[in-house]
RNA sequence: GCCCGAGUGGUGGAAUGGUAGACACGACAGAUUCAAAAUCUGUUGCCGAGAGGCGUGUCGGUUCGAGUCCGACCUCGGGUACCA
């Protein structure tokens, strides 16, 4: 009997499928559809073990559902366009496009040897000129109906390069290239007009029963609706009062002073005649213009020396702040601080020596605020100082109502609904995105170009020797007719956001060679996606976005009503984490190594270490033998290897696999050793697809020596007609479990469920026809993991054509009936023996059997129990 | 800072509020072998000679019963609107 041999038998039946178009999605009205989707890669130019687990989950599915009859559509694409291409071209150079295409070329040919069961006649990349060419024509849909704008928005910007910089080139506050501190600028840009949607993303949420309570929870805290008061403040001046909002209208007593944010127009004004505050505000504007760098930095204020009337005592001043926290994007970029109720006021107010009245107690604790403000929840019953709408006890919902209510009949403010979610800024000064098909015109404006002319492809002769964008400083691309009055005119030289390319990719799957975005009747058919298959790092910004543009596609006629929520269901994997290794050079900035370049052990008191390859100059160390820093050195010695300064490399443990950190690694070598089936048996097993899991390849070998073990089991078979129960029964519970974990997405324990039953079999004593039945019920609940072995054994088994059409087995219910059950009996919570029962057994039966039980006489000592729990067919509980 | 998760043997993990540790890795012992690889069999949470006790990040609570529910905290991860 031959070994079995995944280097050829793997091609062989990819080959097969291949020739039987297996994997076609094809519309069939006389099926259901199913339509499974993974979230596409970025081409980084290799596929990493991450992806391999991701396709693979989605493939199971695929598989599965495919076996269960319905028309699968499973397809792969690209997300092409983005800022690492650029960056290759400026590191190594070359072109954006030659990266692209070149790596797209390179993951395809390492994703071709998984065996996923995709339709890759599907395949686009949303670079292709095709893709972005109908991403262009939708702008122009949305533009037309109001779906766009433009408006002026602040970017990092890097004064030495004269460059915009993404978040993540700021680093520290400092650009990446240039380590220069950034500064914060406007532009005009454009917008989608997704806050228009804000109430709808929010309550539709509701309606998606199939994706998990954490993702709908961080979405609905991202669009952040909130109720409160907006009201002005009179200025003792007679400037221009100033609005505010606030969500905690009753605390007014407690105001402190009125903040306004950097950006606010009043700044803008004292920016202008006012040198001190134009100083304080170009201090505001250093730094990143991340909401992170903007709540953890200090929070600085300068008074304006403008004073406001507290609405509610005339003779009340108030002193006006600038201040650095204050956002200019919420509410209305001013607010009135109480710092008795807030943390961050506080801080400030104790900072700059401004006064603290507290508004609201405790109950039980009148105790004025110090140092740390009080916030209890909402919903608790708080004492009141002197609330002006008449309040003594009550809770803050309840006083936040009263204080609307009173302020709405006093007539000077009013109850607003706001949402923390902004308009999508999609513009960016990059080359490589979709071009963002608009000219600008001297007599016309800004006017969309003609859809003849799509799509505006990008110009190829561009070069990345210096910053800032290409398209800019192109000769002439930008030189273009004005699409209305026929005039010299210029093209808009921003690009799309990528987040667009993947906001309705989806769609495109559905009729990707269409020369319309989408085709309508392949869009009823195939939309929407049954089962959307990501990382959570997408919970907010990509899902949120995608929900909304499938929203504006509907309007705009590109997708059918049926559509606007476009996955049914979400699963959100794990992400596969590795430590990253980081030296620092000279000037103390971090260099990154891959894992391949180190040496890792862990010393005597469990502390890991790491040493870089290169200071080992080739000789081999065993990380096993190093329990020390010092015994390393003293190895290095006898090794005959110069003592010498070696650099410590610091050890970042469970980071997300990133190209850029080099912590990425490569499951090829995985494929190559043992083949795909391996590979995808491996990531399954485990880890639960949701959790994140640190990288470790012990473990690739069980999992090959396994596959090999269900091989031999299916070739030493001989045949016989006999049948057995026990293997029979084995099998139907194998099949309901291992449906069960699919359905559930509990793959680890479907294969935990395989190890199982293949055990089962391969201690049977039963004949050869009971073990055939069986072995191949096994092949087949492996298929969906295993493709290429099961298909081997399939076909060696003598099964009907491929196992891939075969339909998946049903369980033989009449077999999972017990008849006796083993209940636990347990003494004060604790498990203490246990008794047989019958199923039917009626709840006295079973009380008396656990009262004759050995363990319960001994320790009742011929007293009664207190209490006698009986749950059935679970457990007894005596308590004495 | 803010929002969302996760934490169980040496390791990955299993467990509708009902027997904690299924299944696997590793380790150890044995069989087979001239020997090894491969394969097969068995043992394996910790403490204890044993009886037994202790155990699911920490502390507290609810319950006949808590890994699971509630509260506070610690650590790690994701997101934080120009990484994708």
């Amino acid at each position: 009997m031959s070994r079995y041999n995944a280097r050829t038998v793997e091609p062989k039946w990819q080959k097969a499928w291949d020739d039987a178009q297996t994997f076609l999605a094809t519309r069939d009205d006389a099926k259901e559809k199913y339509y499974v989707l993974e979230m596409f890669p970025y081409p980084s130019g290799r596929i990493h073990i991450g992806h391999v687990r991701n396709y693979t989950m989605g493939d199971v599915i695929a598989r599965y559902k495919s076996s269960c009859g319905f028309s699968v559509l499973h397809p792969m694409g690209w997300d092409a366009f983005g800022m690492p291409a650029e960056n290759a071209a400026m590191a190594i150079g070359g072109h954006p496009k030659e990266w692209t295409y070149g790596n797209i070329a390179a993951m395809r040919d390492q994703m071709k040897p998984l065996g996923l069961s995709i339709d890759w006649t599907r395949e686009f990349a949303t670079c292709d000129p095709e893709y972005y060419g109908q991403q262009q024509a939708m702008f122009i849909d949305f533009m037309e109906k109001g779906l766009v704008y433009r408006k002026n928005a602040t970017v990092n910007w890097d004064p030495v390069d004269m460059t915009v910089l993404a978040n993540e080139q700021v680093i520290d506050g400092k650009g990446w290239r240039s380590d220069a501190p950034v500064e914060r600028r406007e532009l005009t840009q454009w917008f989608f007009k997704i806050s228009d949607w804000s109430e709808e993303l929010l309550s539709a949420l509701d309606g998606l029963d199939n994706w998990p309570d954490k993702v709908k929870l961080m979405q609905a805290n991202w669009i952040g609706k909130s109720r409160g008061l907006q009201f002005a403040f009179e200025r003792t001046d007679g400037g221009e009062a100033i609005e505010v909002y606030t969500t905690r209208p009753d605390t007014l007593m407690g105001a402190s002073f009125i903040g306004i944010s950097p950006d606010h127009p009043l700044a803008k004004e004292l920016e202008a005649s006012d040198p001190k505050a134009a100083a304080f505000i170009a201090e505001c504007r250093k730094g990143g213009t991340t909401a992170e760098a903007l709540e953890t930095g200090e929070k600085i204020g300068y008074d304006t020396g403008l004073k406001v009337k507290h609405p509610l005592n005339p003779d009340w001043e108030l002193p006006v702040w600038v201040a650095n926290f204050i956002l200019m994007d919420y509410g209305t970029g001013a607010i009135f601080a109480c710092p008795a109720h807030d943390q961050r006021d506080l801080d400030f107010c104790r900072k700059y020596g401004l006064p603290v009245i507290d508004t609201f107690f405790a109950l039980d604790d009148q105790t004025p605020v110090t140092t740390e403000a009080f916030v209890p929840p909402k919903t608790d019953t708080v004492k009141w100082v002197d609330h002006f709408a008449g309040l003594d006890v009550a809770t803050g919902e309840e006083a936040i109502d009263a204080t609307i209510d009173f302020v709405e009949k006093a007539g000077w403010g009013q109850g607003v609904t706001k949402y923390r979610l902004r308009d999508w800024g999609l513009s960016r000064q990059r080359y490589w995105g979709c071009p963002i098909p608009v000219v600008h015109c001297e007599d016309c404006g800004v006017v969309p170009e003609k859809k003849e002319n799509l799509p505006i492809k990008l110009p190829d002769d561009v070069t990345f020797d210096i910053p800032g964008n290409p398209l800019d400083r192109h000769p002439t691309w930008r030189d273009t007719p004005c699409p209305s009055c026929g005039k010299a005119a210029k093209r808009e030289t921003d690009t799309m956001d990528t987040f667009v390319d993947s906001s309705w990719y989806y769609a495109r799957f559905t009729s990707p060679h269409a020369s319309t975005p989408t085709d309508m009747a392949d869009a009823e058919y195939w939309m929407n996606v049954d089962q959307y298959i990501g990382g959570i790092e997408h919970a907010i910004l990509h899902l949120l976005y995608s929900r909304f543009f499938a929203r504006a596609m509907h309007e705009t006629g590109h997708l059918p009503a049926s559509a606007k929520e476009p996955f049914n269901a979400l699963f959100t994997q794990g992400m596969v984490t590795h430590a990253i290794y980081q030296t620092y050079d000279s000037n103390g900035r971090r260099i990154y190594h891959l894992p391949e370049d180190v040496i890792e052990f862990t010393d005597l008191d469990g502390q890991k270490n790491a040493l870089l390859s290169v200071d080992v100059q080739g000789a081999k160390i065993d990380p096993d033998d190093v329990v020390s820093m010092s015994s390393l050195y003293s190895m290095l010695k006898i090794k005959g290897i110069a003592e010498q300064r070696r650099d410590t490399v610091e050890i970042i443990p469970s980071a997300k696999m990133s190209k850029s950190k080099k912590n990425v690694v490569d499951p090829v070598d995985i494929i190559d050793q043992y083949g795909a089936d391996t590979a995808r048996w491996f990531v399954l097993s485990d880890s639960p697809p949701e959790r994140d899991v640190e990288w470790t390849a012990s473990g690739a070998e069980a999992a090959w020596k396994f596959l090999g073990r269900v091989w031999r089991l299916a070739a030493e078979l001989g045949d016989g007609d006999d049948t057995d129960t026990d293997l029979e029964r084995a099998t139907a519970q194998a099949i309901r479990e291992v449906t069960l974990g699919i359905e559930t997405f509990g793959f680890n324990k479907s294969v935990a469920k395989l190890y199982e039953f293949a055990n089962t079999i391969s201690k049977s004593k039963a004949g050869a026809g009971a073990k055939r039945k069986a072995v191949k019920t096994l092949a087949q609940l492996m298929s969906p993991m295993t493709p290429h072995l099961s298909e081997e054994i399939w076909a060696h088994l003598g099964g009907e054509g491929l196992i891939a059409n075969a339909p998946w087995p049903e369980a033989d219910e009449a077999l999972l009936v017990q008849d006796t059950i083993t209940m636990p009996i347990q003494i004060n919570g604790k498990r203490r023996g246990e008794i047989d029962v019958s199923a039917e057994a009626s709840k006295e039966e079973v009380e008396k059997l656990a009262l004759a039980h050995d363990a319960v006489v001994k320790a009742l000592e011929g007293r009664e129990p207190k209490k006698l729990i009986v749950v059935p067919g679970r457990i007894v509980n005596v308590v004495i």
